[in-house]
DNA sequence: AAGTTTACGTTTTACGTATAACTACCTCCG
DNA sequence: CGGAGGTAGTTATACGTAAAACGTAAACTT
């Protein structure tokens, strides 16, 4: 049912009215105190309603030069994590008269053509996880006002960035690995190029150094239940004595993990304890459900929107990363 | 870093390279054939670099009145299944110069005020996923173009619909189920009032009345991992003879129902066989693999996307449900 | 009574773009 | 030589809104 006769304008609410165009607009914007009787304004309103007037946004948009419309982009949205992201940073937005529009970075569909170049067209700034990124590029194109998550705070060129402190939650696993007795770790790495990657292996690699005896082979894998499945099965093969603890970059790697220690005949924990970093919903589907890093989605998407309006207002944004937690599940014990 | 000085506008770009307005907007659009010779269009596209310019889009979606852009409304996004819905339909989209949005109806965030009135902006058309129940009287009020995924083809008020052949899907599930032998069945349904959910209770009902013999008790559940293991250890523990099958509206509840299996001490599939609908990764991580109904997401996305494009045309929409496929894996087998 | 404020509006303008309508020049053909 | 047609642009306008600038009459102040 395409447009048919055209919607409604301020001018036509104006004329049902009785009224000027200019009225119309101080009624519906809530600025004619003391400039319009409340009759009058009655009046508006009511033909307005009559009239089912809604103001044209594109106008208003190019009137105020701003649109209360923020972006996120978020790699692909295949784990509800970047969802829990949304919902925190679309309350935040929601309590500052914001809303909030969700960019996932899309495969397949290539970044070829400057990708959001659509939606740019109603966007005050944009919150990016640095895990889009192919996007990445076009966004700094545009000269949106940029919150990065997850992001280098040095490499961030002068951007806001917004971390959670996974280098705490990887240390943390370290630790709880270690004091179970564990020496010889495998660490299941995603195989994608961003920041918050290189923390898991920089550190992990850090704690172990520290204590003699320890042994790290590390393994890449693509985010995804067979890429981790593959991967695992083919360093499980591997020739040398088999680790005793599997450290997997998130949650959905250790689901591959989890299969492809069934294949080899392993038993979790008991021949194989296996920790993932997430805490999705997946974690405790499993079985035995899985010693994980509780990553905070929500706050952290809240805290991303937050620091987004402290650059719009030019305030400076909010200090500190998000701290995590360890969940201890069944899938770690002492070693064998 | 606030918006600083302003962006250059297509005015700017024609004063640096000696030109009119209009000669820019012809050279930038690509409509200078016979219009403007190639040197000074080749004059334009630099002064246009050299600027750094970027058409501004409110100025341009008011001025067309239309705007290239749709918005894909779905509910929250904790599976993957909507992440490849928006993939499908961002891939037709772009091969026709569209753009899409995302607008997960967030929980929490409250549908009170027209929750999308920012996006609607940049918007010729709305796909709206039917689960996403408490966006839709928004929706309605715009008078925007509308695709329903997964709604009454009836109760559409005329919204064109493309529809997933759900109800095969459950045939197929029942007659698995009924050729091992099974005859009393629980069904663990969605407690989301959507057309979609009646789908497969009617056809569920429908099929087993069928046959002489068989027992259909129903319970309701929340769609997560945790709403669905608290009711389906309450469905088990109720008098009578247990259930040997348990056909789950969607895979994250049939995770749920695993875990109240093994709370209960019930091997599945020897003591409970149990059935999904999605064929999320999710099927494939737990153990044993879940037997579910494969629905084909992208598809799905990209004919709703289709389907826009031919209301956006005024032409009639493809007719026909999306065939799904029964994946048999090791969650079910004939009762003991 | 003269000036000032208040109440209630209206007129006008600008945001940046796309495009229809117009102009001016040159070439070519009969 | 005159006009038809092509080339290479320009000028002018509209999209719908927000808000600054401007009136105008009545009420109030001194």
């Amino acid at each position: 049912m395409a447009r048919g006769s055209t919607r409604p304008t301020s001018r036509d609410v104006a004329q049902a009215a009785g009224v000027s165009q200019a009225a119309v607009s101080l009624v519906l914007g809530d600025k004619w105190r003391g400039r319009v009787s409340e009759p009058t304004a009655q009046r508006v309103r009511e033909a307005a309603h009559e009239l089912g007037y809604r103001p044209n946004l594109a106008a208003r948009n190019l009137r105020l030069g701003r649109t209360r419309t923020v972006l996120l982009v978020v790699p692909a949205l295949t784990t509800e994590f970047f969802a829990e992201v949304y919902t925190g940073a679309a309350r935040v937005a929601a309590e500052h008269g914001f809303g909030v529009v969700l960019y996932p970075s899309p495969e397949g569909v290539g970044p070829a053509k400057d990708p959001f170049a659509s939606a740019q067209a109603a966007l005050d700034g944009v919150i990016a996880s640095s895990m889009a990124a192919d996007a990445l590029t076009a966004i700094r194109g545009d000269q949106l006002p940029l919150v990065m998550l997850d992001s280098d705070p040095e490499g961030s060129l002068g951007a806001a960035t917004v971390n959670l402190d996974i280098a705490d939650g990887i240390r943390q696993v370290a630790e709880h690995l270690l004091s179970l007795g564990h020496r010889r770790f495998l660490h299941l790495a995603a195989d994608v190029p961003s920041w918050t990657f290189e923390v898991r292996a920089r550190e992990l690699a850090a704690r172990l150094e520290a204590v003699p005896g320890t042994d790290l082979r590390t393994t890449h894998a693509p985010i995804s239940i067979d890429g981790a499945l593959t991967a695992t099965e083919a360093a499980l093969a591997a020739p040398g004595p088999r680790p005793t603890a599997l450290v997997c970059d998130d949650d959905k790697l250790a689901a591959g993990a989890y299969k492809a220690a069934r294949r080899a005949g392993l038993r979790i924990p008991d021949d194989l304890s296996i920790t993932g970093l997430d805490d999705l919903g997946l974690a405790t589907a499993i079985d035995p459900e899985l010693t994980t890093v509780r990553l905070d989605a929500e706050l952290f998407g809240e805290r991303g929107m937050r620091a987004l309006l402290a650059v719009l207002e030019d305030r400076p944004p909010e200090q500190g990363d998000i701290p995590v937690t360890l969940m201890i599940r069944g899938s770690t014990a002492p070693p064998r």
